[in-house]
DNA sequence: TTTAGCACTCGGGAGCAGCGAGTGCTAAAT
DNA sequence: ATTTAGCACTCGCTGCTCCCGAGTGCTAAA
């Protein structure tokens, strides 16, 4: 049925649709590629493979365009990953490396580092460190009436926030409560700790009452906003570089479910949760059809999946394709890395690009971890 | 020269425009106001008012289009702002109380809750703290070899950040080290502070010399970052929701500036600077030209500034407007609030809101203020 | 000073023709 | 059994013309 003939054309027209944005037609493709079938031979295969679903028409007499289907066979049998040039990778580190020293977090970086390169937005999100434990928690008296509470997570993870409280309590008093909540609550997964939990560690503060109720509260909501996700858009500008979004309507409709950051992270992350179910299913082979694939990476090169087109039910996302990663911190914990941009992408690049970040990124949380463990 | 009619006309003009978003012509002019001159009239007026330079032909035939010196006469005596209703008030006022409660900054709220009011792009600055003084330094070690450096500024201001610092220092010397510098530079004027003075202030600490230097290096980048403004963007997806920006050419380089977030913030911090100085001569009196004009808000009304068109030298940005008005923190401290969009915008509508949502804001720290210094 | 009347302008949409890149199909060639 | 040449056909795109309509400026009368 699909002979090695029609498989290498498939992938050539993709990719030679990926690079025009136009429709590929039989007499440019053998001219283009100098083939030694002719045009005739070309267009049979061509209607195979439209039969087969691989393809599809603009209209009657157009050149073929890759379907949804047509892109999922090419990334998940036909792509030869090229490996990023040495430049790339050591601006993508040092871009990492940088992190430290400015105010934003590795993570946020990553996404930056990821757009620029791409050229497409990029989306990362933070674990939800639910299952993680909580290592401290501070509470630092601003001024009266306001303080800063501290959270530590095992890994290392610091998430502070800004709340009011009775502004008749002293330094000393928050200092002693903050240190018996953590001596009550260190080591504790997030997801086992209530407001119950909180109060009962807080037991024999010299508080009174009804202020402590309220400090309580806080530090509880601190504590469970420390376990929730966040996540950082990078590269909204590039939308427009790429013609499919031209067309101002379909741009719109991006753009609005786009700002609804929450639906878009949920999305990723029910995603990442069903994946890892099916996960040994989808063990792809990257069976070589032709013998340029000398370079194949399957040891070292993360996971990637990629969706495509109708794959997504995202209001006015359904031309798109998001390619994501999942990096790990540690054991348990796991983020995910997105890559959002048109189905019409330069996979063989836009996939070595996240797949090397995601490295990266994994790379300087080791670095990190081994530079504070001091051990290991 | 302009007469009171003239006025007339150009007010109506250019809200006609602003509304329809088409070059209003004479005889539209007439029957959609019900005008009791005639079609000849108002066009002998308005080939007057465009010699003036108020208004502009699209065309040799067309309706004529407000120039910038049209809007810009607009907006200096021919606008009458309208009030906003109850519930708009009630709504940004309790978005912004909200703020509080989530981990967001009230800034930021206050960008979120203009940009989503207005349907067009907005941006606040932080103030640049500078001249503000320093109240509180505090080190946490998070883990060996990484500590939270928070500084509180007089003002309230909470900002920190993580740095690496070498791992071998314990908590209680950090600790210590953070309260020497704490006294050595409390009520110091963060501009005043050096690297010197810093390290003058840790005087007599226990950790050995080269680690010491390091600490403190990075504590002296946390008290100056303090003082460093931020930026809060919102609300790029509304950006397609105007005609103007259907030109896609036109919306990239739009997004491309916009991207250049210091290069914005950076020109809006000077000509906040600039208008300061020449802020005597612009006394703008609204002289008012007819009778509508009972609702003058001159008195409580916040000062605000609107560049139009040409007047605005970033690239990509040259047909819009930016309204910008000035909100304070106690004295000396001052941010801007920053309303994006074409120069065809419903100002009336527009400057209540970006007015009013200063107000809310300033409100709200004061609030803030008078909550947690419990006197007053 | 205002207005009616008129000739003129220009953008934009509709209709139409021709081009070109593409197709499918058939019949001959390998 | 494939492959290929040949041919008729399709359809989007471009450019052309034509016409409409909303708008103008100008002139002469009110």
């Amino acid at each position: 049925m699909m002979d090695e003939r029609k498989k290498w054309l498939l992938k050539t027209i993709i990719e030679d649709y990926v690079e025009t944005a136009e429709p590929v037609g039989s007499k440019v493709l053998t001219t283009r590629h100098k083939l030694d079938i002719s045009p005739a031979t070309v267009r049979n295969d061509m209607a195979d493979l439209e039969e087969m679903g691989y393809l599809e028409k603009t209209h009657a007499s157009s050149g073929r365009v890759p379907s949804d289907k047509g892109y999922r066979a090419y990334i998940d049998n036909l792509i030869v990953l090229e490996p990023l040039s040495k430049e790339i990778k050591d601006y993508i580190i040092s871009f990492l490396s940088d992190a430290m020293m400015e105010a934003k977090s590795l993570i946020e970086q990553a996404a930056a580092v990821l757009s620029e390169q791409s050229n497409y937005i990029s989306l990362v999100l933070t674990p939800r460190y639910g299952s993680s434990s909580l290592r401290q928690i501070k509470i630092l008296q601003i001024e009266p009436g306001r303080a800063l509470i501290v959270v530590v997570l095992s890994e290392g993870i610091v998430k502070d926030r800004v709340v009011r409280i009775p502004n008749i309590i002293s330094d000393q008093q928050l200092v002693e409560l903050a240190s018996a909540i953590e001596r009550g609550l260190q080591g504790k997964r997030l997801d086992d700790i209530t407001l119950v939990t909180v109060t009962a560690a807080a037991d024999g503060s010299t508080i009174p009452e009804p202020l402590l109720n309220q400090v309580l509260y806080e530090a509880y909501v601190s504590i469970k906003q420390a376990g929730h996700l966040d996540m950082y858009l990078q590269g909204i500008h590039t939308l427009l570089d790429h013609p499919e979004f031209h067309d101002i309507e379909k741009a719109q409709r991006f753009l609005t479910t786009l700002h609804k950051e929450h639906v878009v992270a949920a999305y990723l992350d029910e995603w990442q949760a069903q994946e890892r179910e099916n996960y040994q299913d989808n063990v792809a082979i990257n069976f070589s059809d032709d013998n340029r694939t000398e370079s194949k990476h399957t040891a070292d090169r993360p996971a990637f999946m990629v969706r495509i087109g109708q794959e997504i039910d995202l209001d006015g996302m359904d031309d798109c394709s998001f390619i994501t990663t999942t990096y790990r911190i540690g054991g348990e914990l796991s983020g995910q890395i997105c890559l959002i941009g048109p189905r019409r992408m330069p996979y063989t690049r836009t996939i070595s690009q996240i797949n090397f970040v995601n490295r990266a990124l994994t790379e300087q949380m080791k670095a990190r971890a081994r530079y504070c463990k001091t051990d290991e």
